[in-house]
Formats: structure tokens, sequence, C-alpha cells
DNA sequence: GTCTATAAAAAGATAGAC
DNA sequence: GTCTATCTTTTTATAGAC
């Protein structure tokens, strides 16, 4: 999948332009500057840009997924609350953390309204997170640790609030986004404990 | 502002190509074919592409407001739930009506990270969204018919759900996003009242 | 695997006539 | 206000040598 480090070299600074500069104004011709090497020899590592384009797209897809950042089974009577919070907050963190994440990200987005290979993925990726926390409520019904009524919507609010600060750290906006996902997960998972 | 039909008439037809292939896939040319008329004279109604760009996210802007869906005076002890939920299944069935609008929106946010005078309109926005809800929950507070504690944490949590909801409705996903916004209010605005 | 040189197409924008 | 014709730049991509 990786042969030679000038390949692994042009995903990496493929991804950052892009998030940079967005893909179309990231030209082929930036990239091989910024590698180091000529147009050619980056066509032989990559047929076309949107080959590249693809390939990181894939790259990407393959850790962003629920079970990259909730385990269920790590889940228990005692510490369900404060591992939902935890792990919530642990993505928040990794978010905050690589800002070209979320940008290159919506560039794929917008490829999503035209492409549906990109727009797929995406929503592949967007429900596993909706189905992943419904099987954790789920499973936090079945050790008596929350009601199990109207899992699903909760757990489509879950996601929304994760998705949304995700998409609000993407805009710079300041907030208190580990005191919002803390609330959340009170008021909408744990509504019958204190406030 | 709007002096000729022609003026409009391409104003529509960039919103509708912008939406569609986005503004890099989308050439003056294009516009200008589409628009029945030659390229100069697309130049002569806009000075640039850019130019154009910029004019349509101006009226865009001027009718997505948060004033634009809740009128707080309109917010009664007797309605006051039942208006909160009807307001946002507008802003909802909006959205659903013209899919344009997100695929617009969403090339306007990538814009946003590469030049500030996008992003800083649409954080405006943002934060528009966020502190009229918080507004909207104080008069709640204040006649009556909620608890005025946390009250900007839960307008940052219904911010994030409309928006997300906007969201998920241009990539197409479907849910149920009346019974999500209304479960939200019931929970995050309403959680002493009965389910 | 990498290079120099170059093709081929398309973009944004303008000159100047009507 | 609109046109035909054209300029200039940049893009993706390739031919062919090493």
């Amino acid at each position: 999948m990786k042969p030679t480090s000038t390949y692994e070299d042009i995903l990496n600074t493929g991804y950052r332009l892009f998030a940079e500069h967005g893909f179309e104004k990231t030209s082929m011709t930036m990239i091989a500057k910024e590698v180091k090497i000529s147009k050619p020899a980056l066509y032989y590592h990559f047929v076309s840009k949107e080959a590249m384009i693809d390939v990181l797209f894939d790259e990407i897809c393959k850790s962003i997924g629920f079970t990259s950042f909730f385990h269920i089974p790590n889940y228990t009577a005692t510490n369900f609350k404060e591992r939902l919070i935890s792990d919530g907050l642990n993505i928040i963190a990794q978010q905050k953390e690589d800002e070209n994440y979320s940008r290159i990200m919506h560039q794929y987005q917008a490829l999503g309204f035209r492409n549906m290979k990109y727009s797929q993925k995406l929503i592949e990726v967007l429900d596993g997170f909706t189905s992943g926390f419904a099987g954790l409520l789920q499973h936090g019904a079945a050790i008596g640790v929350i009601h199990d009524t109207d899992v699903l919507v909760k757990a489509q609010l879950l996601n929304m609030i994760i998705s949304s600060i995700d998409n609000f750290i993407s805009y710079g906006i300041d907030c208190n986004y580990e005191d919002i996902w803390t609330k959340a997960v009170h008021t909408i998972v744990m509504r019958v404990e204190a406030t």
C-alpha cells in the first residue's frame, strides 16, 4: 500500500496542501515543488490528481469510525457516564489538535454533493456514529444505568452534538466544548440523575 | 441594488451553478452560456468572478439570521414550547425545500478557511443563533415556563442540533428530523415537564 | 524513479466595435 | 449593454531521455 518513502511524502504533503488551499487551488505543480520532485515523478506515483485525492480519502476514512473512539465492552455500570464523557472529549481533543482534518473533510463533503463515491463513505461514517451511540445506549440500558426510552433519537442527538462541536471547532469558534459535551451527556442520556 | 433584469438573472443562475458544480468548477463561460449572454456582457455586470461570489454571499446572509425564524415577542407562557418546536421545524422545512442552499453554504464555509471575510460573517450567523436561543430561553425563564439554569449551554446545544440537522439534510441522510428537533426541545429545554 | 521540455485544454479577463 | 475576437496565465498531463 505504501511502497516508497516518496509515496508517503506525497500523501502527507497533499493532505496538508489540500487542507490549506483546497483541492482546486492546489495544483500538481505545487505538490511536486513542495515534495521537491518533478511533476512527471509525481505522476509516476499517482495516475491523476483525482486518484491522489481518492487515496487520501480512503486513508482518512480508515481512522474515523465510531469504534476508533468508543469501545462498548469498556463501559461498565460504574464508569458508564464518565467513560462516555471522556471518550467524547477525546474526539474533541483530536479535532482541536489537527485543524487540517476538518478543513479537508469539508472539501470531501463538498465533493460529495457532486459525486456519490465521496458522500456514500461520509454517510457511512455518520450513520456508524448514530448506530454506535444507539448500541452504546442499549448496552447502558441493559446494565441498568440509563433508561431505554427513545434510544435512537438520543443516539442521533449525541451524534449531532459531536458533529457540530467538530464543525464549530473548524470555524474557529471559541466555546467551552468540554463543558458542552459533558452537559449534553448529562442532559440527553442521564436526565434522571442529579444535575 | 438590482438595476437590470439581466443582473438578477446572472445572480440566480450563478447561485444554481455554483451550488451544483462548486465555485471552481463553475466558469464564467458556463454562467454566460446559461444566461445566454456573452462573457464580456457578464463582466459588464460583475467586475470579476470573485465579486459575483461576494455579492451572492451578501444576498444570502441577509436572510438567514436567527431573527428571520424566531421572534421572541411571539413567545408566551402558553405557547412557548410549541412555538419553539414549530419555529425550528420551519427552518428544517426551508432547508429541505432548497437543497442548493446547503450546497452553496458549504462552499462558503470552505472559502472561509482561507479568507476571513467569509468565515467572519458565517461565525456571526452561528453566534447569532446561540445568543438568540440564549435570549429566548432567558425570556422563557422570565415568564416562568423553564428553569434559568445553564441557559448558555442549552442555547449552544439547540444551535448545534439545528446546525447538524441542516448538515444531515444536505448529506441526504433520511431521518425523522421533525421528531429529533421535538425531542431535542423537550430534552434540553423542558426536562422538568412530562415526557 | 526521476528528469527536461512540451503539449493541449481551459480559465479569467480585456480590446474595441456596435 | 452586448458582441466577436483575442490575450495571458495556469492547469492537467505526457513524451522521451537518463
